[in-house]
DNA sequence: GAGTAGACTTGGAAGAATTTTT
DNA sequence: AAAAATTCTTCCAAGTCTACTC
């Protein structure tokens, strides 16, 4: 009984010093947004520190602009031996990167190659601007592969300079502030207000998996994944033939109604026509399918959308297109957010 | 400061439940 | 109604970060 009125009463947040549900998540969102307001100040500042003369700063400087392009994690230092030896951003070793003047084109690359949280394997190419890539040069210059590549850093020397910069900043709220940041960018241009919900929701996913993308979340490819786009590939043959009997269907009819000009076959070539159009979605359908499958294919959604990504954004996107929010969010989902859906209208900014 | 205990968040996978196909 | 596929839930290990000690 007791649990259930608590319960209850912590769901409105009508009650002061009572928590609301979902009060936390909600406050982690709103330090990420806050983020927003200064993160380019903060940009301009260690650009700035990138020059500085001392060591210390330039590889906080460095690693922090890793932690804000890459979505890298902090990366504490953890006792060696016992655990697996995995990665983040403080503690990369010079094994971890290769820089090239010039890679495929482009200018200043690092080549990073790691493992990171779970042993998962974090592989990228990235462009970088002309300091940082010489920075690097100068971290690395004497040192062995298993060196420290950021020898002077800790990530308690980088939180506590965030600290002083932003009330409440950590190296993860830029995981949160950029993962949240990109979903609204890319709902904004993918999503196209003339497509179906089908075709939106499809929108949506990418997006999702842009975040997933940046922020490195793999999955190992379902045992079933071939098997099951073999079976959806013949689906949408079987289907296209369906759509070509169709329209020779329709034209029939057209032809039957010049002939007669009676009532009952023009009546016969609105079925058709209306027989066609729906066969044609069904197909159009099947392929947005099979694109989202294989474009996922390797990707996880889940832990951005339970983690990372601000809800209010979804209901806000949901609400402006007219999308059910049960299509994106189920029961739990719904009830961990339930919060953002009461509290988002469709004008909704990030 | 340096070290570390512990609260809290984040992670993918395995197993369970549900839905879809046959 | 069984089988297959998909989606959801649960699990707990692996991270992040604060607070506290020395």
């Amino acid at each position: 009984w007791c649990k259930g009125w608590n319960k209850d009463r912590a769901r409105d947040g009508k009650y002061p010093g009572v928590p609301f549900q979902g009060e936390k998540d909600w406050q982690k969102y709103e330090v990420a947004r806050r983020l927003k307001d200064v993160v380019h100040t903060i940009r301009a500042q260690y650009r700035k520190d990138w020059k500085s003369k001392e060591l210390k700063k330039q590889q906080r400087a460095v690693a922090l602009y890793f932690i804000d392009k890459l979505a890298l994690r902090a990366g504490n230092e953890k006792e060696e031996g016992e655990t697996a030896d995995t990665v983040g951003c403080c503690s990369l070793r010079v094994e971890h990167i290769q820089l090239h003047r010039r890679l495929d084109g482009q200018e200043h690359v690092v080549e990073f190659d790691f493992l990171g949280k779970d042993s998962i394997r974090y592989y990228n190419k990235v462009s970088v601007e002309k300091p940082v890539f010489e920075n690097l040069q100068l971290f690395m210059k004497n040192k062995d592969p298993t060196d420290d590549l950021f020898d002077q850093l800790t990530t308690t020397f980088l939180n506590k300079h965030l600290q002083r910069l932003m009330d409440g900043l950590t190296a993860k709220v830029f995981r949160t502030y950029n993962a949240s940041i990109t979903l609204q960018e890319q709902l904004k241009a993918l999503t196209n207000p003339e497509d179906n919900v089908a075709g939106k929701l499809l929108s949506y996913n990418r997006a999702n998996r842009a975040v997933a993308i940046l922020c490195n979340h793999q999955r190992s490819v379902p045992k079933t994944f071939a098997r099951s786009m073999e079976v959806l590939q013949e689906k949408i043959d079987a289907k296209k033939k369906q759509v070509e009997e169709a329209q020779e269907g329709v034209k029939k009819a057209e032809d039957e109604f010049k002939e007669t000009k009676d009532a009952k076959a023009e009546a016969n070539v609105e079925k058709k026509k209306k027989l066609l159009k729906r066969l044609e979605e069904q197909l159009a359908k099947l392929n947005v399918q099979a694109t989202d499958k294989e474009e996922n294919k390797q990707i996880a959604l889940g832990t951005s959308k339970l983690n990372y990504l601000d809800p209010r954004i979804t209901v806000a996107w949901c609400k402006k297109f007219g999308i059910p929010i049960e299509k994106i969010y189920n029961k739990t989902q719904r009830e961990k957010f339930a919060w953002a859906i009461d509290m988002a209208g469709e004008d909704f900014e990030f």
